[in-house]
DNA sequence: CCCCGAATACTTGTATGCAAGTATGTGTGA
DNA sequence: TCACACATACTTGCATACAAGTATTCGGGG
């Protein structure tokens, strides 16, 4: 057999996956259900989504089975394909899956962070605060998830990014629907704005805990969703 | 739509999967990658699976995705699937997420752990001590899981066990090639004693410093197994 | 009018066939 | 003898066909 160090290189550059059918498939759906665009509890059809997305059940399939993985779809032979209802149980996992992992990431994050690295997560802080003041949700998540990422990857363990986001998939759910009460959204900014000055200080106690009690705010928003979506939630 | 509360119930009790061939093919592949049956960097032929293992190329396919997902095979397209080689990053990030996780559940255990729960905790150390005088390496590393997945069911997060497994492959290859060297055994089930121990007086923090200082154990047999199969390894 | 049963129209699970692309071996030419 | 081109035999990705099983619905009997 031929192993030879270039092949290797070949193959982690081609190994990327996502430009492929199955890759998109699986982001399209998932990206549905966490935006609840497929409700829960709602039946997915294999025939139908092949047919929506113009390929075949073959890519639909090995989608569903990687969210099945997810907890976002059960998956019940010979009867159907349902989104998964919001568990309180799936929720709970995942925070405290997000607490241990990114908590850690942030102690090891606050130890190692140079100045410039401060400094990227400050310019974060303030575009976080910019699209606050456009009243631009979806833009204010999109820099809450890159300060998230930003302070795993200063870890040097990335992964815990990773898999937190996709053990993450009930919370999100949450996340996304209260979007539309963005009540919470100042005490956020200025409880990211104390993670960051813990890491700036070079605190890792201080950062971890600020960190994951900033975390506990997306779950305390689940209430007000169970009362405008009660038949989202799973008994 | 029907979505009566019989019709969920009768979802999750047969949503558990493993029976079907897919489930199947997935364990028996992932035993025979993290046992080094299929070695490091071998080619693997969905073809040649197929037969083997008497299905056809779709279960194959959809178990091979799950095993990519967990970096233990790399699927190039028109080219082939390869079992991965070791990684020290990935052993680095199950290494990280196992400490974060289990640390976590540990944490939470020493405040809900029962005295009958101890009890169960010592029973399976007794167990273990039973399979190192009869030299069992096999017996002994079935109760190694068996009492870090108690640790992480007692504390209610039993998702931090399936997850620290999930993630587990490339560190649970080193675990599987240092059966042959057990030199660490007899430390490793003392660390167990001391992690029980801090579990059994309520102290947290303690058990949490205890069960991160043993998870390193597995981690310090690396350079030995790299010394043995240098070729098992990246680059 | 109600109840029971069989046919029907779905569902997912699996098997197989085809398309696109790569490595390799072979044969030919220099 | 070496180098290059082409044919061949693989690979995975995707599409499609068939099998097994379930819910529903329609029809007939009481």
């Amino acid at each position: 057999m031929a192993t030879s160090r270039d092949m290797r290189i070949s193959i982690s550059e081609r190994a990327s996956g996502t430009s492929r059918a199955r890759g998109r498939v699986y982001a399209i759906l998932r990206d549905a259900i966490v935006s609840a665009e497929f409700e829960p509890g709602q039946r997915l059809s294999e025939s139908e989504l092949a047919e929506r997305l113009g390929v075949s059940r073959t890519p639909i399939r090995e989608a569903l089975v990687r969210l099945r993985d997810d907890r976002l779809v059960e998956i019940v032979p010979q009867l159907g394909t349902y989104v998964s209802r919001i568990s309180r149980q799936a929720i709970d996992d995942a925070q405290f899956v997000r607490e241990a992992l990114e908590g850690a990431a942030v102690r090891i994050a606050a130890t190692r962070a140079r100045p410039e690295d401060v400094a990227a997560l400050d310019a974060i802080i303030v575009r976080q605060r910019d699209a606050f003041r456009d009243s631009d949700v979806a833009r204010f998540y999109f820099f809450d998830d890159e300060l998230h990422r930003s302070l795993c990857d200063l870890s040097g363990h990335g992964v815990a990014w990773s898999l937190s986001q996709r053990a993450s998939g009930h919370l999100n759910r949450i996340r996304r629907l209260s979007m539309t009460l963005p009540a919470y959204i100042d005490e956020m900014i200025e409880e990211h704005a104390v993670v960051v000055d813990a890491v700036r200080r070079s605190e890792p106690e201080e950062a971890e805990v600020a960190l994951r009690e900033h975390l506990k705010m997306v779950v305390s928003a689940v209430p007000d969703i169970e009362r405008l979506h009660p038949d989202y939630f799973e008994s």
